[in-house]
DNA sequence: CCAACCCATCAACTACTATTGATGCATAGG
DNA sequence: CCTATGCATCAATAGTAGTTGATGGGTTGG
């Protein structure tokens, strides 16, 4: 009857605590505009530098974004798989489908 | 810069924070064959009955399910609407666009 | 080298969340 | 009525997550 496998249900929910964070889903929404470093992201977030890198180790940790190292700067960036994932999941809804017989349900 | 207003955040970090418990996600994925009335949902979860309660308080919280009560047993289904909005914002990547500089950070 | 900078990690604290068991409140059936 | 059923809510506990400040490691520029 589940049309999702026990470990894409685990993955899931690593995502979806990883975006239950109102400073992470800012920082996706700045993601969203291209890869930024952390400085950037310090600015615009108005977080201090330390609990922005907790953040960002959240959401790298769940595979919803990744870094790289250049000089002294981190970058991080979309995983754009990832959000393809978690698309399916959350699109995948059966909208127009008969919500089953209503009644027989206990007895 | 940012693509979405601070109280579409707000909404949107409680209904992930909603989808952020693995049995949660397991109704919902339940929820897709349809309605389910709960003592349907207390078996297949093969939790409390207090603690499902629990979860579907969470749920329907956070708007992602509805709730139907007829005679003794109550029923919930999905909220597609809501799942709509999850759809629009986990897949609204410019997958394809340009990284902007990734040179220029900090001075 | 040395100082300045970027960033990750650690320690400590606070606050929230998941789980369990008990209680209460309707509704249905005898 | 009276009892059984389905479900929500409350109380209590244990575990986890978010925030802050301090420390340290690696990199750049003088």
């Amino acid at each position: 009857m589940s049309s999702t496998t026990q470990t894409d249900l685990h993955r899931l929910t690593r995502q979806f605590r990883a975006l239950s964070d109102h400073n992470r889903l800012r920082i996706i929404d700045l993601l969203r505009g291209g890869e930024r470093c952390v400085c950037e992201l310090t600015d615009s977030i108005g977080a201090g530098q330390s609990l922005l890198s907790f953040h960002l180790k959240a959401l790298k940790d769940a595979g919803l974004v990744t870094d790289r190292r250049d000089g002294r700067w981190s970058y991080y960036a979309l995983n754009v798989e990832a959000f393809g994932h978690l698309e399916e999941f959350v699109g995948g809804l059966p909208s127009t489908r008969l919500s089953t017989l209503t009644a027989r349900c206990c007895g």
